[in-house]
DNA sequence: CAAGTTGTTTGCCTTTGAATAGAACAATAG
DNA sequence: CTATTGTTCTATTCAAAGGCAAACAACTTG
């Protein structure tokens, strides 16, 4: 998996770090069990501070998209699977967007609000048995 | 259009304003070519400084959402419309990640990242030996 | 058990950003 | 011309965020 941060860009280290990561876990680039290197490993091979790595790695705790533990490292959750639908849907609204010429600040301010405003839990309609 | 600032929220309050108005334009609850408020004005009512007004009409200028001229005010830009099938798309996205269990950040950052130009949906490809 | 590994906690420091304030200015409307 | 309204400039205050460092606690391994 490779990673490059800039440290020019506005976006902090820890965050440009963890989008890296969650974005390979989200694509299925790295696998449910994986485990990730040590925070002070990574820190060291990509120059920066080992709590900025670990910052990023909360942050994907979080989110539940893997899993810390002292001693044990940095695991990807197995859970994960069947993102594909919402990759999709993701690029299908950006192109979207751009063609309406929205920028990306607004784009992502609606999708907060829409985030927020929106109602209780969708009622699936799915089978009631999942999982 | 009403609009209610929370000092408390941790979002800025030049950003809640914006919000608020850009999803009144979106939402179509306030046509093109309907004059806002004036900065000094707004700013009273809601009990902020001039500038943090004129900062959230900044960036929805910027957004091309509004049209700013001294003298005259601030006017919602008529070129919009049309944006109903992108509110649908927001919509279902959201619907979508929450149904994942995908916290808001880590949805924004997907989005984000898609829109600055993702690569490609790479082809899993399992690394035999990330290191 | 002992030693090494790895995340956790706490504290500190620097920088950035938000919000405010006042003033002078320039274009527009009436 | 006069009033309105956004623009620009400078400045200050305050809180939050980012990054860093050292000591610590849980886990793994031999």
């Amino acid at each position: 998996m490779l990673i490059r941060l800039d440290p020019t860009r506005a976006t902090p280290l820890f965050e440009q770090l963890a989008a890296a990561v969650r974005a390979a876990i989200i694509d299925g680039r790295v696998i449910g069990g994986e485990r990730l290197p040590s925070a002070r490993d990574l820190a060291e091979s990509l120059g920066v501070n080992m709590h900025t790595v670990l910052r990023a790695y909360r942050v994907l705790r979080d989110e539940q998209l893997i899993e810390l533990h002292r001693g044990r490292g940095a695991v990807v959750a197995v859970r994960i699977g069947g993102h594909a639908a919402l990759a999709g849907a993701i690029h299908d609204l950006v192109d979207e967007a751009k063609q309406h010429d929205l920028p990306e600040g607004a784009l992502l301010a609606l999708i907060s609000q829409a985030y927020r405003g929106a109602p209780a839990p969708p009622r699936v309609l799915r089978t009631p048995t999942t999982r």
